[in-house]
DNA sequence: CCTATTACGCAACGCTGTTGCTAAATTTTT
DNA sequence: AAAAATTTAGCAACAGCGTTGCGTAATAGG
C-alpha cells in the first residue's frame, strides 16, 4: 500500500510487516529473533505478536529452553491462514497457481488459450481455471485476491493493459476492473517479468538486494527489484531489456533497431547455436551488471529453461570473467527457483504483498 | 537518514521533509498549498510550520488576501539558513562550490590537482579551497557538511574509496573518516554520477521521476535516480554505463570486453566524428530507456558539454525514433541545468540531504 | 452593523512505541 | 530442599504524533 504522508497506522502496519517478513523468512521465530532482527524494544514485539496471533496470521508453537530462566515461546507463521491466486498470461497459455501466505505453491495448472485470444475469452479462462482449483470453495474468507502477470505495455497502477506485444483485441483494455467485476475478487495487475523478480524477493526474504530477473520466452524481458521494491519505471515499461542494442551492425529487429540482444539471439538459437545464444544473453547481462551493481541474477522463461545449464553456464562465466574482478563485488547467478511457475507465483505474491508486506511511502 | 523500524520520530521527520520539500520547489507557499500537496491535515501542517520557523528553516513572507475571508500567511524557505560545501574530484581539478538550503550555487572555484595525486594532496587542496572560499567564516553553526562527489570503485555506505580508476595511490581509502577528522566537518561521499543526478532531481523537486545522469568525461558514467531516491546498486558500483557492449565486433575496450560504449565512442570522437560519436552515445541512452523506463534523461560532463547541442539533438533524435511510439511513453532529454557544476552540486545537496530531505526506512 | 467566509490554533483524543516495574518459569547455587 | 540468579513476558503509565471538535480572528459584502 502506498501513501504519501505517514500517521501512525502506517507505523503500525510497517512495523507488523517487518515482523510478518521475519516469519515468512525462517521457519519459527521467538520474540528475541525479532527483536533482535528489527530493534524494536521486547515489549513493542509482543504487541505486535499479539495482534497477529489474534488475526490468526501467526501462531505459537512450543517452547524453547536454551538454559536457564524462563523458556521463550516460539511462534510460527500460519500458512494456510491466507491464499492467493496467481495467474501468468502468455501468447498462448494461461497458468495458473495457488499460493499460500507462506509464498509455497500448493497447484499449478496450464490451460491453452485460444489464439489472438480477446479480453472476454481470457476472463472466461480465468473462471475456468479458478474454479478448477481444488478446495478453493473452501477458501472463502481466506482468499486475498488475484494478481495478474502479463506482457506489456501495460500501467500498473491503474490496471490498464495499453498494448499488449502481439495480441491484436488488448489496446487500453482496464483488465484489472473489468476482471475485478467478473470474478469477485480483488485483482493485481503487473508485467510478467515484474512479478516474477518478486517472487524471487519473497521467497529469497528480506536480505534480498537489488537484482533482476532475465526471461527468455518468445522475446527477452527483465524484472528488477532495486532497494527493496520492484522497478516498475516511470510508465510501467521497465524490462524491455531484449530491445537493447548489442551488435550496432547487426541485423534489423522488429523494433526498428539494429543489433537488438533480441534478434541477435534469436538468428542464434534458430541456426541452432545454443552456446552463442547464451553467451549473447550473458554479455546482456553483464551490462546490466555494469550498469545496474546487481547482487541476483536470476535465469527463467520458457527458451531458457529448456537448456537450463548451457545459458546458466554462459551467463556464470561472463560474470566472472568479463566484471572486473574484486572480491566485494559479488553476483549471484541462479535458475529461477520455481521454475515455470514464477511469474505466475510472483503475481499471487504481489497480492499478498499489498496486504501483508512492508508499505511504502510515495514521496509526494 | 535510514532506520529499520518506524517510531514516532519517524512520522514528524518524515511529515516534516514533506513540509520542506515544498518549500524548495516552490517560491513561497502558505498552509493550504501543504494540504493539498502532502493530504495532511490543516492543524498536522500548522504544527509542523511552528516548528520549521522556531528552527530559523523558513519564515513568514507576509499574507495573501484572495478576497473574502481572513488572509494566508505565506511562509518562505530561509536559504541562507544552511549550507553545504561541494567538492568534485576529477582526475586532474577538484572543483568546490558553496549550496545554500534552496539548492541556489551561490560559490564555484576550480583547482588544479597533481598528477596521480595522493590523499594527503587532496585533502590539502580540499583546507585550502575550502578556506579560499569567501564568507566561509561567517556561516560556522550553518554549515551542515561537506560532500564529495568522485571516480568510483567506492563504497557509499562505508565512505571508503575503494578503487579510483586511473588514481594509483587509491586503494581502499577511508576518505570520509579521514577528511572528517582532517576538516572538522561531517562528510559525505558518493559516486559523480550519483551525486550529480541528486543535483537535477533536487532542483526538479518532488515530482522527479525515474532519471539517469549521462556523464561524458574521460570515461562514460550514468547516476541513476530511481523510486524516488539514488540508486547506487548492492556494491555501489552503479552506473559503470560506459563498460556496456553495444558493437560485439568493436574494438577492444580497457576493460577486456569488445565494443564497449564509452571505446566505441571514444574512437569516433578521436577521429573528429562529432556526429557518430553523439550517435553512439545515443544508442545507449535509448538502451538505457528501454531497460529502465525513465521520465528524465540530463547529459553532462566535461567532453559532452563542449559539443552540448549536437549530443542533445542527436539523443533527443534518437528517443523520438527509436523508442516505440505513443503518447503515454515520454521522456524528457535535457542538458545539465547546472553545467560543470552539477557533481559539485549534487554532493553538497546530498549533505543537505541527509538533514532536511525525505527520511528512508530500510527493510530489515 | 451584521453575516458569511476563510484562516488558524487551543484542547482533548486515540493511537503508536517506550519505559518502569512486577510476575512467572526455569536453572544454578547454597 | 530452599534461596538466588536469570530470562521471558506483560501490565500500566507515559510521551509524542496526527486528528478531531470547536472557538477566535480577520476580512468582504450586504
Amino acid at each position: 500500500m502506498t501513501r504519501v504522508t505517514a500517521d501512525v497506522t502506517f507505523l503500525r502496519d510497517y512495523n507488523q510487516a517487518l515482523v510478518m517478513a521475519v516469519g515468512r523468512t525462517v521457519r519459527s521465530f521467538e520474540r528475541s529473533t525479532v527483536v533482535e532482527a528489527t530493534g524494536l524494544t521486547p515489549q513493542a514485539v509482543s504487541k505486535v505478536i499479539a495482534r497477529l496471533t489474534a488475526d490468526g496470521l501467526i501462531r505459537p508453537a512450543g517452547v524453547r529452553r536454551p538454559g536457564i530462566g524462563k523458556p521463550a515461546v516460539v511462534y510460527e507463521l500460519v500458512p494456510d491462514s491466507r491464499y492467493a491466486i496467481g495467474a501468468h498470461v502468455a501468447r498462448r497459455t494461461l497458468r495458473l497457481v495457488l499460493v499460500d501466505l507462506a509464498g509455497t505453491v500448493h497447484q499449478s495448472a496450464v490451460s491453452p488459450l485460444p489464439g489472438d485470444f480477446t479480453p472476454k475469452q481470457l476472463l472466461d479462462a480465468l473462471t475456468a481455471g479458478i474454479g478448477a482449483l481444488t478446495g478453493i470453495g473452501e477458501l472463502r474468507g481466506r482468499l486475498t485476491g488475484l494478481g495478474i502477470g502479463m506482457i506489456g505495455p501495460l500501467d500498473h497502477a491503474h490496471g490498464l493493459v495499453r498494448d499488449a506485444h502481439g495480441l491484436r483485441h488488448w489496446h487500453d483494455v482496464p483488465l484489472r476492473e473489468v476482471a475485478e467485476q467478473h470474478l469477485g475478487l480483488p485483482v493485481h495487475l503487473d508485467k510478467d517479468v515484474t512479478a516474477g523478480i518478486t517472487a524471487e524477493a519473497w521467497r529469497y526474504g528480506a536480505t534480498f538486494g537489488d537484482a533482476a530477473l532475465i526471461m527468455v520466452e518468445s522475446g527477452i524481458g527483465a524484472g528488477f527489484w532495486l532497494g527493496g521494491t520492484a522497478h516498475r519505471g516511470a510508465h510501467t515499461n521497465a524490462g524491455e531489456f531484449g530491445h537493447t542494442v548489442v551488435d550496432l551492425d547487426g541485423p534489423r529487429c522488429v523494433c526498428g533497431r539494429h543489433g537488438c540482444l533480441e534478434i541477435v539471439h534469436h538468428h542464434a538459437a534458430e541456426a541452432g547455436e545454443l552456446a552463442r545464444a547464451a553467451r549473447v544473453v550473458a554479455v546482456g547481462v553483464v551490462n546490466l551488471l555494469q550498469t545496474l551493481d546487481l547482487a541476483h541474477v536470476v535465469l527463467a522463461g520458457a527458451d531458457l529453461l529448456r537448456h537450463p545449464q548451457a545459458y546458466l553456464a554462459a551467463v556464470g562465466d561472463a560474470v566472472q570473467t568479463d566484471v572486473p574482478r574484486a572480491d566485494w563485488l559479488s553476483t549471484k547467478v541462479a535458475l529461477s527457483s520455481l521454475g515455470a511457475d514464477v511469474i505466475a507465483a510472483g503475481a499471487a505474491m504481489q497480492v499478498l504483498d499489498q496486504h501483508y508486506g512492508i508499505p511504502e511511502l510515495a514521496p509526494i
